[in-house]
DNA sequence: TCTGCAATTGGGAGCGCTCTCAATAATCAT
DNA sequence: ATGATTATTGAGAGCGCTCCCAATTGCAGA
């Protein structure tokens, strides 16, 4: 099964250690008698061809690595790493490639991963989740000259590929529906403030206010982490400024903050709306069930994939830029349902 | 910076490839000059020994994949795979090794995938996730040559190494404890009769009341799939056995299941008592917070990968086991606190 | 000083593949 | 039939490393 060369197979089939790698590889210029003989030989013995050899002769690994930070913290708390791993790997399968997967948890493993994926001859191109703001690992990854793509947009863009959500606009879709219902007290919970997610969520609530003709009122703004405490803990913050719908930038945080309303003895959404953000199956589970913004998190890593090989085969100049959608789920806590 | 070979660096400090390699390689027979100052034109230029040259020459790939199978639905819904992820991640970086992935989602990349996992030269073991009785890639990945540890026991083990959790005494711990608390019509939401995982803690909670002298009632048992709705349907099932405590083999389940009897309004724990299995964060979040066993995730997928090592070093026979042990952790849903 | 031995170093083959280039075979126009 | 042209095939070098073996060096003991 295993240990075959190309040699072997190459006498096996009565012709030479060339052709077979033709075949194998598709090239043209083989007869299609040769072909098809070479191609029994393979069926029968089960031949793959070593992929260090394969790597080493063509200095092309088809493998492309997909690093995670250790500013990204949100790995085990959030569905949104299954579903974009997912995509991902799903994307790498379909063309071929093998997933290496870096997870930095701590100072020591960044020391180790490093020097590893810049490696030469272990991988094509590399998937960066984007972090904080200053995060070691992606500032040294996006100077090294292996072909990048960030998944989530960083702080500094210069010449580097990116994908993202278009999380100003998704916010922006979240707050204008609130606005529209005729809430007046709408406050936020931001996402970290050293993320562009969360400085683009804010964004987003900033711009519809605005163009909706609503000052922005501090008080009704605050930071949380990304994490149920800390969405919980938030809105105990926002409580005192009597907001009547709040936008907060994850799910979770929302979960959070609508278990402080209720331990407030809020009713929701007739004393105080929800919109969140991300789609977490979670959030539709729940009673009341959360209007949110869902991101197709799945696709985006999929997409990821395809511009990374893209940038493999045809370079890294021009850096490319993708923005993807998202769309407004309506369910219970905006009180869409009870109001107009 | 890359690209960089041997012999550059041979050159640069003045001595033979062989002896880089073995500077490199911590070899021993090099005097300590002659190391130190290559060590330190290795430390100015940067060099990192190619991977695939490496790998071919020594027919070692310092790679290990982990491999979930199509089977294993739970891959998003269970916090599970993120901390299992992290200790084989973390396992991975300790040893030097590189971590591959691959995701089987649909009977196409069972085709791509295991062709890929099976070639030669690009991994030195692997690690599988345990999934359904009967699924196809773990059976044609256990009959392979390669070094492979199960993680998860499988339904056939004859010869093949695995590492699972002792699901058996978990369950029974955490039934015991209900019979403990004197609860008379104790009922159970099994994971999937096709897993071992499901099977295992059926066999607990069985044990626990053979032992204690309760008999089984079957109208108080019912299958559920280690989902949140799954959880919900099956509690419906129960209700009408009237259970006065139930033991949720999961504790996605449990929260689906305490839906359930929130909304024929039972209440937790005074009318029916609750107890989970794994301590998702989520269960320690909501209110009434819940009792259950925690099972050591992260140290499970960190020895996994210290096995799989051991076994690609010293051979695969004989094949190893590994169990490990459960804690029982006591909230407020089987109301431990309140009796007694 | 010389021999013997261990420690250190260098050279070479080879891991299994790709890819260029030359050789051969097949095809066609003349 | 002949030379030119093209499609098919094979040989060989080389990718960057490891590892064996032989050569060299250093040093202790006689």
């Amino acid at each position: 099964m295993a240990d075959l060369t190309l040699e072997d197979i190459a006498k096996q089939a009565g012709v030479s250690r060339s052709t077979v790698s033709r075949v194998v590889n598709n090239h043209p210029h083989v007869s299609e008698g040769v072909r098809k003989r070479v191609l029994e030989v393979i069926q029968i013995t089960g031949y793959q061809p070593n992929a260090a050899a394969r790597t080493l002769a063509s200095q092309r690994s088809w493998m492309i690595g997909l690093v995670v930070p250790r500013s990204v913290s949100s790995f085990f708390t959030d569905p949104y790493f299954p579903h974009l791993t997912r995509g991902i790997a799903k994307g790498c399968n379909q063309h071929d490639y093998t997933l290496g997967l870096f997870l930095v948890g701590t100072k020591e493993d960044e020391e180790k991963i490093l020097p590893r994926v810049s490696r030469s001859g272990l991988l094509d191109g590399i998937l960066v989740q984007a972090g904080h703001h200053g995060d070691q690992v992606i500032d040294r990854l996006v100077q090294s000259t292996i072909p990048l793509v960030m998944v989530g947009r960083p702080f500094h863009t210069e010449g580097i590929s990116y994908i993202d959500v278009d999380n100003i606009e998704g916010a922006y879709n979240a707050v204008s529906h609130l606005v529209r219902l005729g809430y007046q007290r709408i406050g936020t919970i931001t996402g970290p403030s050293k993320s562009t997610v969360g400085v683009d969520r804010m964004e987003g609530y900033r711009k519809a206010l605005n163009e909706r003709g609503h000052t922005l009122d501090e008080s009704l703004v605050t930071e949380g982490d990304f994490t149920e405490a800390g969405g919980y803990y938030a809105m105990q913050r926002l409580l005192p400024a009597k907001p009547d719908a709040i936008f907060a930038a994850s799910d979770i945080m929302a979960v959070g903050a609508i278990r402080a309303a209720q331990e407030a003895d809020l009713r929701i959404p007739d004393d105080i709306a929800f919109v969140g953000f991300d789609d977490v199956p979670l959030a539709n589970h729940r009673d009341p069930k959360l209007t949110t913004i869902r991101q197709p998190v799945y696709q985006f890593g999929f997409s990821a994939v395809e511009i990374l090989i893209e940038l493999i085969e045809n370079g890294r100049e021009p850096a490319r830029r993708v923005m993807v959608g998202t769309e407004l789920i309506i369910r219970d806590t905006c009180g869409a349902s009870r109001r107009r």
